[in-house]
RNA sequence: UCUUCCUUAGCUCAGUUGGUUAGAGCACCUGACUGUUAAUCAGGGUGUCCUAGGUUCAAGUCCUAGAGGAAGAGCCA
């Protein structure tokens, strides 16, 4: 068996492979049939000059997502994809597939939801599933590379570390326990034994809330290091992105290109440093108080909301053109053509509507920014919407950061986190600082934040015996993929999504 | 939890001020075509108009409630 990727070793040979039909078109003795089989998308011509009348009527009865097993030659053409094409010289059905229903065509995304076992085998979610893997694969090289150990840390967890409301309650023995929300103390106590460790395991967060950068079950990478402090914290997590989104730009070319994203921004990222905002700087970018390249976030967003208008604008004008060319009469293939188009229009108008609805809305909610506070989703996007490479914010008020999170010694109010804002409107990707070290300090917060003390006592033995300064950060792994890919929405990042309401397929 | 929008054929959608027999494209089937790239061309039938009530001579269309979905907000160390 020779997989499709692997045909352009095999030019003039007859060889065997397997697959499914994702599409057909035929003709008076002759079927094209594209064939996929996970590795790639190849034509298979079957000739009834060529075979037998019994295999040529076989090929006929093959609908989408038949699976076959066929023989035949590899020949070289460049029409194709992949530069090869098979023609076919013996042909059998493994499996038949009476209606398939996810037609090469378009569709909801409920239905499309629903159907999730099956959209998995559409070409944009093989890419997007190939990107992942890549991401993933690329991480682990990443962090073996610099010597970290992998860790897996617990999912049970007996203690609301983080706060109840957010977490999920199962049946562990009769006695109450939680799904991780985080591996991260468990990665700090690690970290002492082995000195850099990662954890790389799913979470899970029972938040209410259905928005497109929110899953129910996600999975995070938690590296942590002793000895680091929040600058090495930053050099690290800098060095990182621009490892993985490079790995990813050079061995995932064929898959961004299916998805049509626009790769180029993949090069600012090498070239470029990360900017470093305090979130004093950040504040002050955002209510338009310091300008970025010479320009404040108000001119940029009044520059953006006029050109989305003018883009609405130019999108209507092209409809009513297109339509008055089909009213006036045009041929079935030109007239789909236009139809699609003009529909494709629509959909942009809709989303560039409820845009230009939000921009103004996003300003407002910058101008009467609360210093002191976190940033809201859409604070997030007009911070990054300056930069065209992720921005670090560091320095946080310790009021809005976790208990474990460490003060600064020289400004109290503050605390040593670090969050990465990844840009193109994608928002917060990584979280993450140094770690407190003082026992007493960490006891008035876990007090502050009314966390049951008992569940602490490991944690604080951290403190206690041979402690020392040290860092780690959380990425969120859909939201990387979400980013890299340009999706939409992250339900699309994961092969499975659980997301508030959803929990089948 | 709040705001706005949506629910019509297997899928994507159109359906005018309420009006008599509810439409298109795709998918599917049949036929034509020996190089198609979402092939093309001709023909073929398919409806719990989300559910329950209401207004009306008449409801897919208007009103009320509910269910499901989408976008945004809140929430998201």
């Amino acid at each position: 068996m020779v997989q499709i990727k692997d045909f352009k070793g095999f030019e003039g040979q007859v060889i065997q492979t397997q697959g499914w039909v994702t599409n057909k078109r035929s003709g008076k003795g002759l079927e094209f049939i594209v064939l996929r089989d996970g590795s790639g998308y190849a034509q298979c011509i079957v000739n009834a000059n060529d075979v037998s009348e019994a295999i040529f009527a076989t090929a006929k009865s093959t609908t989408q997502e038949t699976s076959v097993k066929i023989a035949g030659k590899v020949v070289k053409d460049d029409r194709q994809e992949g530069g090869f094409e098979l023609h076919v010289s013996q042909l059998s059905i493994i499996g038949t597939s009476p209606s398939f229903p996810i037609s090469n065509k378009e569709h909801g995304v409920e239905f499309l939801v629903d159907k999730r076992h099956l959209w998995l085998r559409s070409k944009r979610q093989w890419a997007i599933m190939k990107i992942r893997n890549r991401i993933i694969f690329s991480i682990n090289n990443f962090f073996q590379k610099e010597d970290f150990v992998q860790m897996d840390a617990p999912i049970f967890t007996g203690n609301a570390a983080e706060g109840t409301s957010t977490l999920f309650e199962t049946d562990f023995y009769d006695r109450p326990a939680y799904l991780s929300q985080s591996g991260q103390l468990y990665g700090e106590a690690m970290a002492m034994a082995m000195g850099k460790i990662y954890t790389f395991g799913p979470t899970f967060r029972a938040e209410k809330s259905k928005t497109r950068r929110h899953l129910s079950e996600f999975w995070m990478i938690e590296p942590e290091m002793a000895f680091f402090d929040n600058e090495m914290n930053m050099d690290l997590i800098e060095q990182f992105i621009k490892y993985v989104v490079a790995d990813v730009h050079e061995n995932c070319k064929a898959e961004m290109e299916v998805l049509g994203r626009d790769t180029s921004i993949f090069d600012n990222i090498a070239a470029q440093e990360f900017p470093r905002l305090s979130y004093a700087e950040a504040v002050a970018v955002l209510k338009g108080e310091q300008k970025v390249d010479g320009k404040t976030t108000i001119e940029t967003l009044e520059n953006d909301l006029a050109e989305t208008i003018a883009t609405i604008e130019s999108n209507k004008a092209e409809i009513i053109a297109k339509e008055k060319e089909i009213a006036a009469g045009v041929k079935k293939g030109k007239r789909n053509y236009l139809q699609n188009k003009i529909d494709g229009l629509k959909n942009q108008i809709t989303d560039l509507e409820v845009k230009a609805k939000n921009i103004p809305k996003w300003l407002k909610s910058a101008q009467d920014f609360k210093f002191g506070s976190d940033f809201g989703g859409s604070d997030e996007t007009v911070i990054t919407r300056m930069y065209t490479v992720p921005v670090m914010v560091y320095n946080w008020p310790h009021e809005i950061k976790a208990f474990y999170m460490k003060r600064d010694a020289s400004a109290p109010d503050l605390a040593k986190g670090v969050d990465v804002l990844a840009p193109e409107g994608y928002g917060e990707i990584v979280g993450g600082g140094e770690r407190e070290t003082n026992e007493a300090l960490l006891i008035e917060k876990i007090n502050e934040h009314k966390l049951p003390m008992d569940a602490f006592d490991w944690y604080l033995d951290l403190r206690k015996y041979g402690s020392v300064p040290h860092a780690g950060f959380g990425l969120g792994l859909e939201r990387m993929v979400a980013w890299l890919c340009k999706l939409q929405h992250i339900r699309e990042t994961i092969p499975f999504p659980r997301m508030y309401g959803r929990l089948k397929p």
